[in-house]
DNA sequence: CAGCCACATCTTGCATACAAGATATGGAAA
DNA sequence: TTTCCATATCTTGTATGCAAGATGTGGCTG
């Protein structure tokens, strides 16, 4: 029953998993293209338009109108939809109806804590491996961010600041590590938006940024840590009020973290 | 055109995000079901498999073969498929076919790493805030590993593994830390059918978790980490070993961590 | 014999049709 | 007026057919 490969074994067989194929090796890194499919982009335009709240939380979603809407049919639409339950943006119930996943706000703490602990590791190995070029390369995406920070340009800043992090990982050797705090920290994006214009906070999340930085140039490990704990610290100052003042947009007790377990979707039981 | 709602927004509508609808609220966890339909039993199915290495990596995987084999059509097959790739444990090329993929043997060694830096923060918030009856029922699951050990039945000492594992983070307060583990140590998973049958490992094993658990019962955090940490660092040292034995199960530059970017479900270059 | 090219055949991506369950609605009955 | 029930209509799940590209094969040409 297992061991699914051609029915007949004959006539056709690409790439068997032999050991060496003679002409051709194609040694498992088949895809270069990024699949520019029709789903990916209804899935990337979805996906950007719950995190920005564009689409509000408790919306219902429904395949035959996003099809319509986006001009493609039920398929690619489903497709998108099924990757976005995975991350937990929406919430699809079988014979009912699909809706926008309200911000889970117990989980945004267990986000939050998470991050910082990977984020930790990957401050760590990159105050000792990364190199001169990788420590240029941040200084200027921190300086792109205070210019960004200057022109009050948020969208600017947004992306130079994920760019830091990412770089941070990239430099530790851990590329993963930031996949993995990009797909933790969903919900936790998804309130950036509500957060209240509060003058000044670009340039002090730069001069912190800075700080990580100028540890790490130095190979203080231990002092790159403090400093990164303290900038993401940053961030769980303002949940509680921010809550208060968007109720419905929260839920208390959601379902699954991120992906399901072998078995399906949610296991909430209160 | 964002706003996805009804087109007329007449007639049904049935939970509009509204602040609170008359007669039932339906806060946000419509779905106590696994969403027990057939794409999820071929996911599942075909995820053992892999893992098992009952599939042999490098094998490619037709949709059509699929939908034969398992007597259901091409449309939750392909469902599967999906997730498969978004975990990495497939490789879809849009025209051409979809493979199993091989293990990135980079990889292993930061899904370790991950894996350390997120139980370190799990034991120690169990060991500050586990009650006495997660103390109890932690020491049950090893007494239950025990017993496996010595019975080698090595397929319930493995689910008492997990179990003890994920039973640390629900009692540090943090599920979601083992979702994302068990995320993380898919790759790992796989080389685990590859360990030669070492005796006394289990008993090895079943002891270390027992340091784990003591110095948690006697909330030394510091000293729970340290045993966590002496356990975790048991899976890197066959690495090697077991790649020199199976080279042709593994490749080295493999594509993306977990789940795709943005864009798309690769980046590899190499 | 080597190289090239057309074609048969496979692959996945997408559109569409059908099935079956869930839910709101409207009307009948108490 | 209130309750209950049948039903219309929506929802997602699945099956199927078509489209378009990728790939191995065989034969042709040099």
């Amino acid at each position: 029953m297992p061991q699914p490969s051609r029915k007949t074994a004959a006539k056709r067989q690409p790439n068997r998993p032999r050991i060496a194929s003679p002409a051709k090796i194609r040694h498992g890194r088949p895809s270069p293209t990024p699949r520019a499919t029709s789903a990916v982009l209804v899935y990337e335009t979805l996906h950007e338009d719950i995190i920005a709240l564009r689409i509000q939380p408790g919306a219902s979603l429904s395949e035959n109108d996003l099809a319509s809407r986006y001009g493609v049919s039920r398929t690619p639409v489903r497709e998108a939809l099924l990757r976005l339950a995975d991350e937990g943006l929406v919430e699809i119930v079988p014979k009912s109806g699909t809706t926008v996943s309200r911000i889970p706000y117990a989980q945004l703490n267990e986000a939050i804590v998470i991050r910082k602990a990977l984020e930790e590791v990957a401050v760590r190995e990159a105050s000792r491996r990364a190199t001169k070029s990788q420590i240029t390369g941040l200084w200027s995406l921190v300086e792109r961010q205070r210019e960004a920070a200057k022109a009050d340009d948020r969208n600017g800043f947004h992306a130079a600041d994920e760019a830091f992090h990412a770089a941070i990982a990239e430099a530790a050797g851990y590329p993963g590590i930031w996949q993995l705090v990009n797909q933790v920290k969903v919900q936790v994006d998804r309130i950036r938006h509500l957060t209240l214009p509060e003058g000044g906070r670009m340039l002090r999340v730069t001069k912190e940024h800075a700080a990580v930085l100028t540890a790490m140039e130095k190979r203080d490990a231990e002092r790159a840590i403090a400093a990164m704990r303290n900038h993401l610290d940053g961030l769980d100052q303002s949940l509680p009020d921010i809550r208060r003042r968007n109720p419905d947009l929260f839920v208390d007790e959601a379902g699954v973290f991120l992906l399901p377990g072998p078995a399906g979707r949610k296991t909430s039981s209160q």
